[in-house]
DNA sequence: ATAAATATTGACTGATTAGTCGGACTAAAC
DNA sequence: GTTTAGTCCGACTAATCAGTCAATATTTAT
């Protein structure tokens, strides 16, 4: 099946930003690099900035999609947390643009309020787990908000270790190694 | 003592810089602003590129002074790592605008890659703690390079959360409750 | 088959912006 | 008093870019 021109739109948006950043990224050299004309970006994306924010909240949902993955069928809740951290983890290592776009994109002041809670939004489950962790006596008894805090910035620096280094993350000694610095932090 | 042109350059385009990012800071605005005349912004600095590469490097050795703060003095390594957290965690809810540049221009392609690596040069001090602290068998054996990257990871995290709830870290029993997310991580 | 709706094109425009330049001002050095 | 060097000014320019639009093509509905 071809792709549709607004999936290459968002695919060629991506991989330019990560290397040129917004400003660095004309819109008509996204709309030349995805074979398509500027008036067909604009088209689908009213403006640049619906475009970047399109694209943050599909990149979005993707990671979360993948976190989610046979957490449900998983009996304790050290070994959803586990799943979920290896989940992101590998995410990050398959899809270096995707990371580097969260680094480059997520503090960015083109990203509007509302598309960081709704992106936020899918975060629930991970919330759920977390708190289930909390009420029996599994997790530390701090803010949930820190713990997702926390949760978010080692997902992020594991990342990019495993990125630099990615044939060690198929070692599963090393990779649980690595784990327990984030279980250790988090756990009771 | 008046502020020097450089001085108030510096200072309104990191004001701009964080609100409205690199392009949407015309260097126009950065100079009235800074009330000085565009060809002065020009006159210390050769480009845009060269003032935010300048900035960058800037507050990264006003983050390092104060994470040093004190911590030559303090007998033990966990009491090391301890000061070294808080003093980066204070810097960073005085500072909010400096947090928030590294957090947008962190992964920026307008930092240089020798930018980079001249502000890791500064951590190095820290390196060496960790360093001593995995010899002793206090921290936890895996590579250097991972423990910097969680500590860099969980700072950032710490510090977001007590910017948005500043008081709590003035209770010293809640802070070193989210100290422990961090030792407990490292530590062996 | 026909009409209506939607997709696609790319040349064009109005606005914006990084960086220049020639000259004015200041202060110290001789 | 004059030279020199550094600082500072802001109008100007050449280039760039987001977004438009009128025309054409394609798909969908009747």
């Amino acid at each position: 099946m071809e792709k549709s021109k607004r999936e290459k739109i968002l695919d060629s948006t991506l991989k330019m930003f990560v290397v040129n950043g917004f400003e660095g990224s004309p819109t008509s050299k996204i709309a030349k690099n995805a074979e398509v004309a500027t008036g067909t970006l604009f088209h689908y994306f009213k403006t640049k900035e619906e475009l970047i924010n399109v694209l943050y909240l599909e990149i979005k949902s993707q990671l979360i999609e993948n976190m989610k993955m046979g957490i449900e069928e998983l009996p304790t809740i050290r070994q959803k947390i586990e799943a979920m951290w290896e989940n992101a983890v590998r995410w990050g290592i398959r899809n270096p643009a995707g990371n580097k776009f969260f680094a480059m994109f997520g503090s960015s002041p083109y990203i509007t309020k509302l598309t960081r809670e709704q992106g936020f939004q899918g975060f629930g489950f991970a919330m759920q787990i977390m708190q289930a962790g909390q009420e029996q006596d599994i997790l530390k008894d701090v803010p949930l908000e820190i713990l997702l805090e926390m949760t978010g910035g080692i997902i992020h620096s594991s990342t990019n270790y495993f990125m630099n280094n990615p044939e060690q993350f198929e070692n599963a000694e090393f990779r649980q190694k690595v784990f327990l610095l984030y279980w250790d932090s988090i756990k009771r």
